[in-house]
DNA sequence: TTGCTTATTCGACTAATGTCTAACAGTTTG
DNA sequence: CAAACTGTTAGACATTAGTCGAATAAGCAA
């Protein structure tokens, strides 16, 4: 009888997944773990199990250290990595740890069987957007080297042009013509790799979630 | 028979969600929507619904601006709002919102039961977790009701602007003209309090919940 | 039905935005 | 010293954005 190992602290997911196992495997023994200490325990009395699925946000496991202390302690699981974050360079870093595969929570009931099969039979598996978000720490990165690039000036522009303000306005503060302000406009967006001014403001804000904006305008 | 609209982007969750429902209330009908666009849609062929439940992190909804969309457009529907967010002040926003409850999706199935009997019984349910009430700001509240007079029509529009797409673009992908699409940012902009669509995509960001999750290091 | 309201659509016009080329001053390099 | 480079500044020009008025259609109340 095939033997699944689940760890995650969401029971609802737990029970979502048992059963995806169970239509997948017909009589198969599945465990459940909800938290580090548990997962110890369940790992230690089932050393036999076919394969480990394994949430990186239980408590008691800060991150990734968690799949390096399961890697450490049972080399030879097969862990599932299961996780919300769909960042691709999570999905590789999780392989290089030794993970035999990634799934994203928000994986259909097919992609989760496929994965599953996949791990099972000893292939890794990753999804296939894997390749694609690991754009997503690009673009991020390329961002801040972007506003790395950024002359004093340009990058009081771009503050200016963070608070909303039009370019005939931010020439007044700065006492230059508003033509000056686009051809800074045109260097920052090239830096930032955007081509409006509207993609220039989606990616300043991305970064800066936790600063307060203001939102009132200085008309 | 008491009827149920599931809307939330994860498979598996739609089907977990579906199966504590069917335990609760034997004979019930379930609908389901994955994105902002087809719940729309099942809102207004299901007016009948007896509770919402709504995941803020769907595909074409900006954080609480689903919300508010829908509050707007049916301002009678009970909203039990579904989030992976655990924050005390997450949840009390969106009780603030017209939310009926918020439901963390870490709990177990006896306390999804007990907020879905709660919110069908007309009584407001939140989390024991749920600590200190943060008040939403003035401010905040204005661009929270201007959302919520948005038309279906503005609505799309302003989400096709939180993505950096251009008038031209959102023109070509909705099949109107150009001039259509700026009567709507004209209107878009009235409705938000804001003068530009830079200033319109920094009010929206503003509503993004997703804070920065910091990735943990291997040790 | 008639009349009112509203969502959606669009054209014409004005304002703002963005690109290209280039001047100019102050480095820095050969 | 001269050449090359860089940051800042503009003007001319093209594109995009935004406002206003209005037509159409659909829903709704009297």
């Amino acid at each position: 009888m095939t033997k699944f190992l689940v760890a995650d602290d969401h029971p609802l997911f737990r029970s979502a997944i048992s059963q995806v196992l169970q239509m997948l495997k017909a009589p198969c023994d599945i465990v459940e773990a909800e938290d580090m200490a548990s997962l110890q325990t369940k790992l230690s009395d089932h050393p036999d199990t076919a394969l480990l699925l394994l949430d990186l946000h239980m408590p008691g496991a800060h991150g990734f250290s968690a799949l390096a202390y399961i890697k450490g302690q049972s080399p030879q699981m097969p862990v599932l990595v299961v996780s919300a974050n769909e960042r691709g360079d999570i999905m590789q870093r999780a392989i290089e740890l030794g993970a035999q595969g990634f799934l994203p929570k928000s994986a259909g009931m097919d992609t989760i069987s496929e994965a599953i099969q996949a791990c099972l039979s000893g292939q890794q598996w990753l999804p296939a957007e894997a390749g694609k978000p690991g754009s997503v720490k690009g673009e991020e990165k390329q961002l801040m080297e972007g506003i790395a690039a950024l002359t004093p000036q340009q990058y009081l522009v771009m503050t200016m042009l963070a608070e909303g303000l039009l370019n005939k306005q931010i020439a007044y503060e700065l006492d230059v013509t508003e033509a000056t302000i686009k051809a800074h406009m045109t260097a920052i967006f090239r830096k930032l790799g955007v081509r409006s001014r509207t993609q220039a403001v989606l990616a300043i804000s991305k970064l800066n979630l936790e600063s307060p904006q203001q939102l009132e305008s200085p008309q």
